[in-house]
DNA sequence: CGATTTTAATCAGTATACCCCGTTAATACC
DNA sequence: GGTATTAACGGGGTATACTGATTAAAATCG
């Protein structure tokens, strides 16, 4: 029974024929698991104006300081293309500069900015909150499970 | 940590010190786990050219045959103003039509046409295959422990 | 060595998804 | 009655995510 309350029940709607649930399926589940963490972590960090793809390339460039756009795609889990068009808006608020690279002049290699290094590190705890509150309603035991669970899936 | 900001010449690379994976977080396993969904699900229902989020909003117009868009929102879990984008898309394609309400003139109920209601019920074996795939590495049991999970946090 | 292929990055375009604001019309409430 | 409240539309804005096509540099092969 997970019908979300419709309340509504008018003569123009036929609650009728119900083949499958819609929060009975895999793909909405993961969906409105993603909009709730994307929800709850720019509620969080909002003091920063970082959202959470933004903060996973900041991370990414965190760990391997200096990284090519392949790369960073990869490690940050994001699509090649769109990790320019993240790049470009965090190096238009001084978070990222960009140089061309010496061994391959193809690659741009990005780097965090003093600023860009300092907010990072300044996010840990507002990511760490969020990741609290969006796991909030399991016990440490089910949430390692889910976390396995969607790891195996990965 | 090591120094900030060195000039590094050989590699241009420095896979330093590494805070916290990203993969360790549920958020990103989360965001993963969706752009995998939608991209088995896009290549699965190609032939149809229907997006996941477009599916979402025809199979609650078939279970709920006739809603208005603030039900349609909170039925396939999107935002107000996005379902009414999407039943537009739908209309231009003929699958959707709106009729103003009876009971209540404020409202536009959306229905499926005959063609709408026909792809709905056509997708359905492309839906379970692209959750199939999906859910592909993991045991029955494993599938329903998830399932519970992201329906205990949702 | 030259020619082909592969790769990195960019640009253009489309679709989802969320947010804000204001407006209109109809309903519901006091 | 008048006053919220609600449903939908309109516009604009931002960010994610993907598809192509293109350019330039590198690697590979004949």
């Amino acid at each position: 029974m997970v019908s979300p309350m419709t309340a509504i029940t008018e003569s123009e709607t036929d609650t009728g024929g119900s083949l499958t649930s819609l929060w009975e399926r895999p793909g909405y589940l993961i969906r409105r698991l993603h909009q709730i963490h994307v929800a709850i972590f720019l509620d969080e960090c909002a003091e920063y104006g970082i959202t959470p793809v933004q903060y996973a390339v900041m991370t990414a460039l965190l760990n391997a300081r200096g990284a090519d756009q392949v790369t960073l795609a990869r490690d940050a889990g994001i699509d090649r293309t769109n990790v320019a068009d993240v790049l470009a808006r965090l190096a238009q608020r001084g978070l990222v500069k960009r140089e061309a690279g010496t061994l391959d002049r193809r690659m741009r290699i990005a780097r965090l900015t003093e600023e860009g290094d300092r907010i990072a590190r300044d996010m840990e705890h507002a990511s760490l909150s969020a990741q609290a509150k969006l796991m909030a309603p399991l016990s440490s035991d089910k949430r390692e499970l889910l976390m396995s669970l969607m790891g195996e899936l990965v």
